[in-house]
DNA sequence: TATTGTTATACTCTATAACTATA
DNA sequence: TATAGTTATAGAGTATAACAATA
């Protein structure tokens, strides 16, 4: 049962550098929040990369579903091509997925008709990924497509803006 | 059933810039991987991002285990934190969740006695949130905890480095 | 004995529909 | 009529255990 309550209190949007005190709130406060402060998470790299990805996922949902893929179709699709033979063994271990999970993926690329599996050279029990033409000529256009949504999306950086914030992110996660 | 093949074929490291070029790959070729080229990927701005995020959340997962609180837990108690009072449904526009799987969390917060609901003092359908005492104690330790990660993982980074990729990471977000 | 690819399965995260009480 | 919070549930994503074939 909302008591009906006094007064809306003003939020002073003004200096609040994002500190760790242990403020302790009266506890009889009755506050109401009109814009909410993230300073303090915006502070963290962390989150600002989670933001980012997210960001990028997004328009790259709506411009990859023209081809059905989604980003993670993608880069494995990017990735066949680029080494064409790679097993799934090296596929999962260069994606950061696990065996059992990237088994369906294969099988759709298959009914396709985008990805043949071929005996490894090297080894009988490993089996090599290759795209069919079909394959190749998808993944040339989706790739030019995320090429243009690369620009789209760092359309506020500079081109040398843009090459920091890659080594910067690589600095993070190499 | 795999033929025992020929021979391993040497991928060259040497130069391929990320291109988008539809190379048909000759159908008789056996090759194998040996070293996995990521270098189209490494390209683009929500892989990096992605790749860097999950690599921060590795060491978030491992030093605020001790709290019992994953990254959504610490991102929604510290806006609370920072805005106590704010309601669910700002929460969830803050954090980018839907309002039934905020639900739960609150409980467990509740349950764990870091948090209180109280009326809204505008709108007596809502509840503002507030940390309780053990709460704001727990949050000032992880938020400190959080500042020091911070220092980890970009150890890599100078202090001006740090800002510029929060600035630009920003820049592709907001 | 270890590894590749696979199946089955469980667990978590995220999303949708519908309800209630208040506005 | 619209919104805040809630429930139930469906779906996607991610994880573990165990197996056959091969190394």
């Amino acid at each position: 049962m909302p008591t009906p309550a006094t007064a809306a209190a003003r939020r002073p949007k003004a200096s609040r550098p994002a500190d760790t005190t242990p403020v302790t709130l009266p506890p009889d406060t009755p506050l109401a929040i009109e814009r909410v402060d993230s300073r303090f998470l915006e502070s963290l790299i962390g989150y600002n990369a989670r933001r980012a990805a997210l960001a990028v996922i997004d328009v790259f949902l709506e411009r990859m579903a023209v081809y059905a893929l989604r980003p993670v179709d993608f880069s494995a699709l990017s990735l066949i091509r680029h080494n064409p033979g790679i097993t799934s063994r090296q596929l999962c271990g260069a994606l950061g997925i696990l065996p059992p999970n990237l088994v369906g993926m294969i099988h759709r690329f298959e009914k396709r008709g985008l990805l043949m599996r071929r005996p490894h050279p090297l080894d009988g029990r490993a089996q090599g990924l290759h795209l069919t033409d079909p394959g190749q000529a998808l993944m040339a256009q989706a790739e030019c497509t995320a090429t243009e949504l690369e620009k789209d999306v760092s359309q506020r950086l500079t081109e040398r803006e843009r090459k920091t914030l890659m080594t910067l992110l690589q600095k993070i996660y190499l």
